[in-house]
DNA sequence: GACCGTTTGTGAACTCGTGCACAAAGCGGT
DNA sequence: ACCGCTTTGTGCACGAGTTCACAAACGGTC
């Protein structure tokens, strides 16, 4: 592997030629996460071994994940925690702040705004937005509710990066469509429609319903293979 | 195609030689809802051009995930949507009716036991429950909470086939064992850990951090590439 | 009944992701 | 300095999923 030698001497693995794959994207905070947990519990370094069991992926899957942000890993003992830590979270982006505000305060965007998951990696909740007059000026674990149409103006005092749709789904594109032209570029939708976005707009979804209905058939499918072998 | 004639005279395709692959399976509740808006927009077929823009797909995908359960469509025409959406709900087995039990009512639980996507496709949500005594009692959304020490009876009396976890993550990977030794086979997973679960169990999880750094993730990737193009 | 424009269903090529297996690399003990 | 044990990083084969492209099928029209 290719080593550059940076201006401050330090040596610097430019593993950043190929772009990582969405997959492994995916499973990087799933690493993090189990790590903090090791790092919590005292434990310095961990096996691949260790680290895809407590990730629940194959130790081989996780080898390749972490092989594609550069080689930080010592044959023979395994990965320094704290180093690894460091090492997705750069790759994440997490070493940077971004700030979220979240469109629709009903029973969602509450449970949402009260979430201490938030904080804990670098997102911050900037705002809290809603259409209904009733609810602007609630104060909702230590924010504001502010109508929607002051959405502008936080997006660009706050510099909100991430735009949260928890409204109805019938609002959910319109809100969608003023995120985007404010500015957002990264939006996470809660409610239940596909939302067309320009092409540089990352959206991810997050959709109950269609969980439980992949369930179902699952549940299905167990139940006729059950049938069958009676 | 070769087709299959059934005890009551009706054709009937069987095309569930071969199962059906998982990507598959996690678009047909998308289409399953486009379908639904158009039937109730009163338009009685569709082509697979027009399902597929509505779905956020390409024709090409959509046409063959559909061909997966069969050939219900007519060349030159287009699929008919009240058919389809029939043809869609059996093989996700939502013809049957599936009894859900959400584990914990805090801020999240509260917010999924208001929901009103739950009923809409023949989920419905039999029971809550916490183990704070002080929640037990509450009436939320016509259901009152019930001790934690009651899932077994609770699983057993309402046949609970879909356990919802809500609860802290500590304690996840516990409640998650009691609705497994209870019989439950589908769990859906809201709390931030891996859960271990014997081979016959599907989980699901909802992993809100996970989606916010992944979006972090193409927000760094976006504006290095637009520092590098200055 | 033959023709024509349209749209499905699907083989085939291709891309992407996964899992295996092993050489290279490090560490500790002698 | 060597040896043996452990674990990483990766080449390779395989399977899953996607996209292309087109023949077969259908409805409408003459
Ligand atoms: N509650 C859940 O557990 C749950 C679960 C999964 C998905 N969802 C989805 O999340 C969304 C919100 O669910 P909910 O239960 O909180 O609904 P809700 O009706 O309680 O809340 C919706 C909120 O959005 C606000 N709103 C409406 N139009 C708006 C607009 N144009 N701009 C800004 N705010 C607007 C409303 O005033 C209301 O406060 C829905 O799409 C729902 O399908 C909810
Ligand atoms: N609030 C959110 O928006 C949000 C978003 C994503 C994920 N989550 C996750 O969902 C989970 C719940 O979040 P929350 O905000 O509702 O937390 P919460 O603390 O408000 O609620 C947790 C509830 O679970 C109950 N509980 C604790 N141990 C239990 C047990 N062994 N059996 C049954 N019930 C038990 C508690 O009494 C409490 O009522 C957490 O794991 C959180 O990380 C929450």
């Amino acid at each position: 592997m290719s080593v550059a030698v940076s201006g401050d001497g330090l040596p610097r693995q430019h593993a950043r030629r190929t772009s990582i794959s969405e997959a492994t994207v995916a499973r990087l905070p799933v690493y993090l996460r189990v790590l903090a947990g090791f790092a919590d519990g005292g434990i310095a370094t961990v096996s691949s071994e260790q680290l895809a069991v407590a990730a629940g992926v194959g130790p081989a899957k996780l080898r390749k994940d972490l092989s594609h942000l550069g080689s930080y890993g010592t044959r023979g003992v395994g990965y320094d925690v704290d180093y690894l830590i460091y090492q997705i979270s750069r790759v994440l982006g997490l070493t940077q702040h971004y700030s979220v505000v979240i469109v629709g305060v009903g029973n969602l965007g509450h449970a949402l705004a009260g979430y201490a998951g938030f904080g804990t990696r670098g997102f911050r909740v900037a705002a809290l937005v809603d259409a209904d007059p009733a609810r602007v000026g609630e104060t909702i674990a230590g924010l504001e509710v502010q109508h929607v149409d002051e959405l502008e103006t936080i997006v660009k005092e706050h510099e909100v990066s991430i735009g949260v749709i928890a409204t109805p789904a019938s609002a959910a594109q319109d809100v969608c469509d003023r995120l985007v032209a404010c500015g957002v570029t990264s939006v996470l939708n809660f409610a239940p429609v596909v939302l067309n976005v320009p092409e540089q707009v990352d959206v991810r979804k997050v959709d109950l319903s269609i969980e439980l209905q992949i369930l179902a058939f699952h549940e299905q499918r167990k139940s006729l293979s059950a049938q069958a072998a009676r």
